[in-house]
DNA sequence: TCAAAAGTGTTAACCCTACACCCATGA
DNA sequence: TCATGGGTGTAGGGTTAACACTTTTGA
């Protein structure tokens, strides 16, 4: 809870953008992680006046010598452990009133992870917590819109381009599969329907394997199909879309 | 051509960034601009080194206290002379080493005008000029991957946004609107199949003009219908898609 | 045997594509 | 009268959307 127990960041330390002609750039992460049931996003406790209090996203200054994606990799991969996470740079936000400092320019990115696959690093001591995207209507800064214009971006996305499948286990169902979708797209798709899709597109595995241990009929379990899916890619007549 | 005619920006001026630790923010504009027969971008001479004798976009520092869309706009009205233009945020580029002065991070912007409905201010000795979209291989600094990006962000919202009208005159034929998609798009139409679907979107106003004084029959003129439009807007069925 | 989710086909409506000829005008 | 671009309809194929019952398992 209290200030000295997190990392500084952007949102947590005040020595930055003293003098006033000063300009700080920061990047602002949206992780969003899936727990086969609801989508989530990860926030940190925010301890800066006036937005004490309230949850924010994680975010931290751009080094000197990092381009934009390398600091988000940089601060995905402190709060997560993990590298090579498939990030998107939203947006940038520089609304001159935005941030309480001083003039701090931020640029959006979103990032996707299943969220029982990975402790978070010292989640406790920095106060991360995952909350429901569905359950969030307040947030410090403009956080609140860089987590819409995320979503909105993550939603066109995930529709054109397979991301959806590292938000599931290697092996997956296909209801699992439409569900995932169902969640970050907010509809709902026919059984059928979607199942004749993903059959037509031609890019998962079939495992002949089962998940077994359920009291109804076992459902067969696939994979993403990376191999075919890059090949198809070069066939201009291939469109993936959900 | 010479350094001293030109108006002050972050790709002419040497006197920012002495400090090494100063992170800079600039905005970059690609200006599209169509002519009833092509799609042009807006290019200055660049007089800074190593990129002396290319073309650059047109960009300068954020000020102070404006937001990033205010500075775009300013930007703009100083070029155009024009106000209240649509722009289009597209991108930070923050690669460290992007920029010879030092660390410079631009946020892209895009925006569209009508070529002969404006002069441009100063245009000469600005050393402004109209350089056709394809024709445009190698610019300074990453203005080239900043255009690409520009164009392909330009290419997917004029499909789904009513922007292209902004390009032509307030009363074009059906043959201008679809000369205007194939420019920007890259692509050709059918005739037949696209006038149906203009005329199944049903926003435009048949003013029951001609377009006169050519050696052949003359064509129907019409305007975008703004109200239509707006009204359709709120209905969950309409979307306007070319 | 029951509950719970898996799996499966058909039909009708709609949309997209391809395609060719006559029309109105100025030169 | 000719050259030029304007304007128009149809048919076939493909895609989407709606819809209900049987199967398999563990409890």
């Amino acid at each position: 809870m209290s200030q000295q127990n997190q990392i500084p960041n952007i949102n947590t330390w005040i020595d930055h953008l003293q003098d006033e002609s000063r300009t700080a750039l920061s990047i602002d992460c949206v992780i969003f992680g899936y727990d086969l049931d609801s989508l989530k996003i990860l926030l940190i406790n925010c301890d800066m006046p006036p937005h004490i209090g309230k949850k924010s996203l994680i975010g931290d200054l751009v080094r000197n010598n990092e381009s934009l994606d390398d600091s988000a990799n940089r601060i995905l991969k402190d709060i997560t452990g993990l590298e090579n996470l498939h990030i998107q740079q939203v947006k940038a936000f520089g609304d001159p009133n935005r941030h309480p400092l001083g003039r701090v320019i931020t640029v959006a990115y979103y990032s996707l992870i299943k969220i029982d696959d990975h402790a978070l690093i010292d989640a406790e001591n920095r106060n991360l917590q995952w909350i429901d995207v569905n359950k969030i209507s307040t947030l410090a800064f403009d956080h609140l819109d860089i987590l819409h214009a995320s979503h909105n971006l993550l939603k066109q996305n995930v529709r054109k381009h397979p991301i959806g499948f590292q938000l599931l286990p290697k092996k997956f169902t296909l209801q699992e599969l439409q569900s995932l979708y169902e969640t970050i797209l907010g509809v709902s798709f026919d059984k059928r329907n979607f199942r004749r899709k993903l059959n037509a597109i031609d890019i998962l595995l079939d495992l002949n394997e089962m998940r077994e241990g359920l009291a109804h009929r076992p459902a067969k379990l696939y994979s993403f199909n990376q191999e075919a899916f890059s090949q198809k890619l070069n066939k201009s007549s291939f469109k993936f879309e959900i």
